[in-house]
DNA sequence: AGTATAAACCTGTCAGGCAGGCTGTAATGG
DNA sequence: CCATTACAGCCTGCCTGACAGGTTTATACT
């Protein structure tokens, strides 16, 4: 708290200044939405110029740790599940990560979201899942429509499975998927191999809203299967 | 790429520079290591001034999507599994996601890592696993090496799988548990519970070694059940 | 008391500048 | 001709000062 904020790994201020202010945060034990200090604040308290500080506000909020707007003060953010997203298409575009090792991740973790989810799904919840999977049959000619509708199932069971980390990881995907899912479309040539997928997709609605666990976890397994043998056909590694 | 980059989703500079960077990065196919244009270069193409490109790279090294390093140039960051442990901790320090959350997820990524880990580790990392195992129960007088030994065990077995997103995600948990571990370890009361625990990572580490997958998930699973277990007695919601 | 208006604050962005690390090239010595 | 070294140019880290436009707060007026 002297002089310049010259300590901190990194060596460079603005980390110096980001470690502060996660810090202050959990020292404070602000809130979502809580209001941050001002840039200027910060800067006069920490002795550094308000460049600095502004790296490190903006650096926080690419990671979805705070809020900014402009005029407005900074504010805590509320986890948000796109926040994990950058990294994992960054993996993907940098070929650190094949499309296949995602699947395998999903796999283990959406097996157990519907899991989850068909134990611990609101009403209002066992109704989205189902409208999703409704509307994916029902957009079959558009597959743009079909591949949303897909995420949002997706996205909304693991929101079932109460548990804000599963959500979070299940949101990393997302980005990613959308640029792979029309090559696994693709590979299901006939109609009847795209009806066939869609059909698992309300055999697990159907089992969430039954609350059955395992029939549940079951069908997605499958979906999952099915899906991996789908990229495989379609020589993706 | 007209006059300035007004475009892009949040409306600010900074985020259409982090746009036209990612895209770069994509688009140009560059891989780990390979350099990014100089600051000066992008600020003069996307005609803004230096600090929002400052800003800009400074937030894609806090989401250690690329490096940076004084007088260097930005290159591309290869992957680290810490880069998604400050949006966990984040999460946890604002009461947005209990340890029990953490260790639910954690169960269900590690049973799966470990078995993944008994049918393709090397044998150079079935060694470092057994030795870690190890070097917990030498250590068993100092709580802080044992966690450390502790992390390096459940993180070298997620590199034994062999698939750098399951790393990625245990990696994301090891600031959160480097802030609760000493929790469940204090209600390990009597050294015989200490020493049962860290009997279990034995187990872990022997059918790894084997390579039998099975024992493995099965020993893992326990693991986190008594962790849980240990947890709910120390009253952590 | 209620509302409108103005002052004070804050963020987003820009320009210009300086210190110090890094690199490639060119001059120098073997 | 090759290896080494020194220097010039580039690049990043950081600072100061300034201005436009959105936000909040306090003031004054009805």
């Amino acid at each position: 708290m002297a002089e310049p904020a010259t300590d901190e790994a990194g060596g460079t201020r603005v980390s110096a200044v980001i470690g502060a202010l996660t810090r202050h945060i959990r020292l404070q034990e602000l809130s979502p939405g809580d209001r941050l200090p001002s840039e200027a604040d910060i800067a006069k308290e920490l002795g550094v110029s308000r460049a600095v500080v502004r790296e490190a506000y903006q650096s926080l909020a690419a990671m979805r740790l705070i809020d900014l707007s402009a005029g407005k003060r900074a504010t805590v953010a509320a986890l948000d599940f796109s926040a994990m997203s950058p990294v994992i298409e960054h993996g993907v575009s940098t070929d650190q990560i094949t499309v296949h090792q995602i699947y395998d991740v999903r796999r283990t973790i959406e097996t157990r979201t519907t899991a989850l989810a068909a134990m611990r799904r609101s009403d209002e919840q066992a109704e989205n899942i189902c409208r999703f999977a409704a509307l994916m049959l029902a957009a079959i000619d558009r597959p743009g429509d079909v591949m949303e509708m897909d995420l949002a199932f997706h996205l909304e069971i693991a929101k079932a499975a109460r548990n804000p980390v599963f959500t979070l990881i299940v949101g990393a995907f997302e980005g990613a998927t959308r640029q792979t899912w029309p090559i696994g479309w693709r590979s299901r040539s006939s109609q009847e191999d795209q009806m066939r997928m869609l059909g698992i997709h309300r055999d697990i609605a159907a089992a969430i809203r039954a609350g059955d666990p395992l029939a549940a976890q079951k069908h997605m397994a499958l979906h999952f299967d099915e899906s991996i043998r789908a990229l495989l056909v379609a020589g993706v590694s």
